[in-house]
DNA sequence: ATAATTGCAAATTTTTTGCAGGTTC
DNA sequence: GAACCTGCAAAAAATTTGCAATTAT
């Protein structure tokens, strides 16, 4: 369980109790949409607004708090900023499941004349429950 | 220089002069926004409509012709249907470069677990251009 | 006390839809 | 000629903006 205040406060933003509940929502979820942040934050706090949401979401990207998961065919998700790794996305249950990046891998993927800063690798498939 | 007509009907869609225009400038550009499809599109075709891009984009998906680009920040890419293969993408210039996806790499991303589709990787950084 | 943040309503932007007329096979 | 496709205009959905009241530090 993070502590949100801190969290908050060291990267240069004011702990308002829309910015906690938000982070809570995306960290009990792990990957959610903008429209699924709006619905589950609204159980508590039903005067939070959607355009509180939008504000929030960009700003707390910018200050390195949380990224986007871009989706294919969907609105992007986003989850709280962890270091770089892989995301198992499962095309028939929709599971979205986080998986450390090996040093194996990322040696793979060093090349000349290009200077790595991120790495993003979504790997599309059946998850073991939805293979049966 | 793909043959858009019969990439269209071998899957089963029509070869209107709107799609195979709309590949023709995806296929030049490389990766490139409903929006830049648009602007290059109307040159030589000024009464093509927009909606007729977001229709086809969404049919020629469905039909395996081109595939999304889902990009971090700004709105989705399309690119030719191809093989499973890398992007580097600049976070400078913005440039993207398709890169082969080795069997090396693929390796390393097996899993138990997880029946794997899709391979999509996004390496961020800065191109060799923009190093100086 | 100050500067930042919120919530609302309105504006803007993006995407989808319905349908009459035109095109492809 | 049947089924499909286009372009337009209108509708719907998503996102951004301006601002007065409130809140965090």
């Amino acid at each position: 369980m993070t502590d949100y205040i801190t969290l908050l406060k060291s990267n240069d933003l004011k702990a308002t109790i829309q910015r906690t509940s938000i982070l809570k929502v995306i960290e009990e979820v792990g990957h959610i949409s903008i429209d699924d942040i709006y619905e589950s934050v609204k159980e508590q706090h039903p005067t939070l607004s959607l355009a509180t949401i939008y504000k929030n979401i960009i700003l707390m990207q910018q200050h390195n708090v949380i990224i986007e998961v871009p989706m294919n065919g969907e609105k992007s998700k986003y989850e709280l900023k962890k270091n770089d790794h892989i995301h198992l996305i499962c095309q028939s249950c929709g599971m979205i499941q986080d998986q450390h990046l090996t040093a194996q891998t990322e040696q793979t993927l060093v090349l000349e004349n290009f200077k790595l800063n991120r790495v993003q690798i979504n790997l599309y498939g059946l998850c073991s429950e939805c293979q049966s």
